[in-house]
DNA sequence: TTTGGGTCCGAATGAAGTTCGGAACTATAT
DNA sequence: ATATAGTTCCGAACTTCATTCGGACCCAAA
């Protein structure tokens, strides 16, 4: 009998461990961060420092990375998501990503698997504005060709969950 | 000559009117909402109350929708990021969402123009668990296939900017 | 000039974050 | 069994911050 059937695990960064109460407490925080630590330790049944404790140790164990405003894009002027895929020849382009970063129209940039190099996530004021932003990446030395697929409707959009995998 | 060329500017949730100070302020709030109003005041040459009605102001225009906690999705046992497309044969599909919002490993859902009507962005643990959920996808009605971009790299990952546009 | 809306400031108040000392518990080693 | 070290928790004290308030200032419309 096989029971040794490892699959694949990658672990660059060391997974912290957490207990069912972090899990929770992380849970609520990338809900909604403006909460007191009063009040999560009640969710918690925990004192104030005890949540405060807790909270410290999974920023400095970096789970918890940052605490952000979500924005609205559509209010900020730009109602358009669309994801573009972009060919490119050559693979010494992350010199040119430091070139996408300063786009604010660029949201997101991945090296990905599969027939594209690179997967964009870009949000602009309308089709105008993507077709000058896709003209712009097309300019790119390396950067052969994209396809973009709009986004029509967003039905969910958050981050990664602490809910336990195995 | 055309002096009258009006390109597409989809608006359906209204832009907000936003002076630079209100930019700033929420670029300062997208990358570190946890800043004081205080040291908020000082970048912005404001007192801190005046920096609470502002930002109270642009969270009820919606502006600012929430602020929420990022999570390291490695740390949490999901190093492996992943972009679905699925491709379906009913448009019927969205009181199937609700089953996939559930699933914690699935993090946006949008429907999109081109070759798939789908994408999703999920994180899972390895790329066993990124076979059993796309078998749990494959197993729902309309469903007919899925195309698979495994993410090697991610070098920018943010919201929406709230740079001037024009 | 007057009126109203908008934005700002400083001061005061109340709420929340943060620090601290010590108790309770666990695990390991002696 | 006892001791030691490590972890997690609590209540109390302290400090910082968010929030409110009154009034000043500016600008535009009446």
């Amino acid at each position: 009998m096989a029971e040794d059937s490892n699959p694949v695990r990658p672990r660059l960064a060391p997974p912290a461990r957490l207990d069912d109460r972090d899990r929770t407490l992380l849970g609520l925080l990338a809900e909604d961060s403006s909460r007191s630590y009063a009040e999560l330790g009640k969710l918690l049944h925990l004192s104030a420092p005890a949540v405060h404790e807790r909270v410290k140790r999974l920023r400095q164990d970096g789970v918890i990375k940052a605490n952000v405003a979500v924005l609205d894009g559509a209010k900020l002027g730009r109602p358009l998501l669309t994801f573009v895929h972009v060919d490119t020849t050559s693979w010494a382009v992350t010199r040119h990503l430091l070139a996408l970063k300063e786009l604010p129209e660029v949201e997101e940039i991945h090296t990905v698997t599969g027939e594209s190099a690179m997967l964009l996530k870009v949000r602009t004021r309308d089709t105008q504005a993507l077709e000058d932003l896709l003209e712009r990446i097309h300019s790119i030395e390396g950067f052969t060709g994209t396809r973009s697929y709009i986004a029509l409707s967003t039905y969910l959009e958050r981050g990664p969950s602490p809910v336990a995998t195995e």
